[in-house]
DNA sequence: CGGTGCGTTGACATTTCTCAACTGTTGTGG
DNA sequence: CCACAACAGTTGAGAAATGTCAACGCACCG
């Protein structure tokens, strides 16, 4: 863990400036929102909300990554989403449903801002700015849900982990695009919808077909255009 | 159609009062959006929205239902959402993209009123309480969208359809719960992810385990036990 | 160095889709 | 008002995709 010194109200001043939707507040106003967030330091797989708290805060991801998740009624873990850092979440909780929805937990060590309690929703109500960052803000995140429901409509395995894998930020590699992988495989499988034990056949056919490199964490994407044809679920060429 | 008739000031406002996220304003404040808005009857299955297109509108519909989908790669119509009378949709779209991310189209012959402009944008940005009740109304839409993908993330095609069935309000009939399909069983399939075929089967086969009664529109529930059962994936009894 | 759990692989069961044919409903034009 | 066209809905048979169960290798952490 890299950041695990305490922040102080000018380094968190400057973390809520950089976020997206506080940019374009004035000085002051980023000033006391400030003024009502703490840090939090999570160790891994450390519990952040349990799912039906009354909610006081909303969180903003500093470093680390937070998975979103419920429970369902067989005791499967459905995630919902991971937050990166320089995202938020739990606005809607805070602003409007008085509690938390799901549960959320730290999948690395991280650090968060608890943005909260009544200081900041009197700002939302009597600030027209913050408001309006607000919205920009849940607009974001409606934006993020309908590419997941999207995501989720696609029919075939290899089509949603295709689509998944072309939207992912890729870095150059040496010759080919390198993907990195934001979570495990398992996780990953769970993100899609798929089991662990699919993910690795799809993985392995295309490796094979010499579409792709399998790596620990990372995907060296040799052939881009097969991927976007499986994604278009023109056809995956079989076993 | 029965509300094909042009509807005066006075009448938009009285139906922007009873929208949910409008219901808190003042009198004048309503008046003011009322000012802002202009009626568009729909023939069925007339467009409404092309993605793409600069976003200048919100829409509310008065009566009828809205159909908000994308095309996806291969031609396949996707269903977003379906949008009820008393609903609104496009929020986003106005607010912070600049631009309609999906299609809408009228399912049925459709009554909506168009919200738009400047003078809308202008009237959240400066008034508080406008802006809270976009808020309010954007959390609800990311409650909706949560609920969506939970459903979607749901295996098998019949836990997902019996949560569906579940989630729907229930009207008593004669002896047991009656709920009002709110769209065709190919949409419904659409909806859920799976063919008409898959669908059709599972009605069939609950049906003839004597826990629903299949009608045209609408779905007889005569053991809810056994929904709960089968959404919570305990057990189907199979053919 | 040994355990814990991810990732992989294989064999098999099950679900769901696809294709094709048929039935029923609805709405329209003669 | 009826006949017909168009299309939603149903049913069946077979194919394909995916999940389940089980076993094993391997990395990482204590």
């Amino acid at each position: 863990m890299i950041d695990c010194y305490p922040m102080d109200l000018a380094e968190r001043q400057l973390f809520l400036t950089r976020l997206p939707h506080f940019r374009p507040l004035s000085r002051k106003l980023v000033e006391r929102i400030a003024q009502a967030t703490t840090v939090r330091d999570l160790d891994i797989d450390q519990a952040l909300i349990s799912e039906g708290q009354p909610a006081n805060s909303f969180f903003a991801v500093v470093s680390g990554r937070i998975r979103v998740y419920r429970i369902a009624a067989d005791g499967h873990e459905q995630v919902l989403h991971h937050v990166h850092d320089g995202q938020s979440f739990a606005e809607p909780a805070l602003l409007s449903m008085g509690r938390y929805p799901a549960h959320a937990r730290a999948v690395v060590a991280s650090k968060v801002l608890e943005i909260g309690g009544q200081a900041f929703v009197s700002l939302v109500h009597g600030e027209p700015g913050v408001a309006t960052a607000m919205i920009g803000s849940l607009c974001m995140w409606l934006v993020r849900m309908a590419e997941r429901v999207e995501e989720l409509s696609i029919a075939s395995a290899p089509a949603r982990l295709a689509h998944y894998l072309l939207a992912l930020p890729a870095s150059p590699g040496a010759e080919h695009l390198e993907v990195d992988l934001p979570m495990t495989k398992k996780d990953l499988a769970a993100h899609l919808a798929i089991t662990p034990e699919t993910l690795s056949r799809l993985l392995r056919r295309w490796q094979d077909a010499g579409v792709i490199e399998n790596r620990q964490r990372s995907i060296v994407v040799l052939d881009s255009r097969v991927l976007v044809g499986i994604a278009d679920r023109l056809e995956d060429s079989g076993p």
